[in-house]
DNA sequence: CGGCCAACCTGTGCGC
DNA sequence: TGCGCACAGGTTGGCC
């Protein structure tokens, strides 16, 4: 599920219990996720204090104080357990990959059952240059994701505009679902060719992209505070999509009784609706 | 380079 | 109840 809006509700949630905080122990319980753990992983990060957290795309990058970043990512099916200090921590799981306790008292897990996430280690002055990181395209909440921005690069591209917009170099952060329900906002066929998205549909679909990332932000920021107290996990929330998952559903502006439909896109789902979306 | 597809891995739900 | 298949929110690497 992660996509940006999870992922920084991720990142929002861990910060208070790692911002200016202590490793005391690390346990890494496999020997690799997508890729093996890099060499020391749990002896680089024993020790070390947390300066902050920052989102960048779908990656959750926590600077240390030794001026090493331990990148993450979630994946498909990565989460994040907290335990607050002063609770007792379940006993980690068959697919809890990563402990972490800080010297407070909190215990925070990684669990990832299909372990397409990963974590890796970095120096803070070669992050941008990292091969993960390099070439990830601007951050769709920031000043650079701009119609002109998105015209130029877009042009000439024959794909389809929901591939582009699952493209990180594109975008950052964008997944299918927000593809999805970016484009049905914009009342954009998904199908559409990338390059005809320009001047007046680019100028639909930039604050599309913008707004529907930033109400999911908002709905998990104000679903974690129960989250927190209640189960700790943190990673997926239920939203309510207007396309993605309502197949043969009318969608919510349909006044003429057609519904939403489910294509495939390279491999991916899309929904639509073909009467909103040209 | 652009674009498509398979692959990575596990779990779940559905039809038969 | 069991089996096989399709599918799941991401990304990469290989191929044409």
């Amino acid at each position: 599920m992660p996509e940006l809006p999870e992922v920084e509700t991720v990142c929002r949630g861990l910060a208070p219990f790692l911002e200016g905080h202590r490793f005391v122990r690390v346990e890494q319980r496999r020997k690799n996720l997508r890729f093996p753990f890099p060499k020391g992983f749990v002896k680089r990060l024993q020790g070390r204090q947390v300066e902050r957290i920052h989102r960048r795309a779908k990656y959750i990058l926590t600077y240390l104080d030794d001026s090493t970043v331990l990148i993450i990512h979630l994946g498909m099916s990565g989460r994040m357990t907290i335990t607050a200090p002063g609770n007792t921590a379940p006993e980690p799981g068959k697919h809890d990959h990563v402990v972490f306790e800080t010297e407070a008292g909190a215990v925070i897990m990684y669990n990832d059952v299909r372990r397409f996430g990963l974590m890796t280690l970095e120096q803070e002055d070669k992050l941008d240059q990292h091969p993960l990181l390099k070439d990830i395209g601007p951050e769709p909440l920031g000043n650079q994701f701009s119609d002109s921005y998105l015209s130029a690069v877009l042009k000439g591209r024959k794909t389809s505009i929901k591939a582009a917009l699952l493209d990180q170099k594109v975008v950052a952060g964008v997944g299918n679902i927000y593809a999805c329900e970016a484009l049905y906002r914009a009342g954009i066929s998904p199908r559409r060719t990338a390059d005809s998205v320009a001047g007046k549909r680019a100028e639909r679909l930039v604050p599309a992209v913008r707004n529907v990332l930033e109400e999911a932000i908002a709905k998990g920021g104000s679903t974690l505070r129960d989250y927190v107290q209640t189960d700790g996990e943190l990673g997926y929330f239920q939203h309510e999509f207007a396309v993605y998952g309502r197949e043969n559903e009318p969608c919510p502006d349909c006044d003429c009784g057609k519904s939403v439909q489910r294509i495939v896109q390279s491999g991916r789902s899309t929904f639509y609706c073909a009467k909103r979306q040209r």
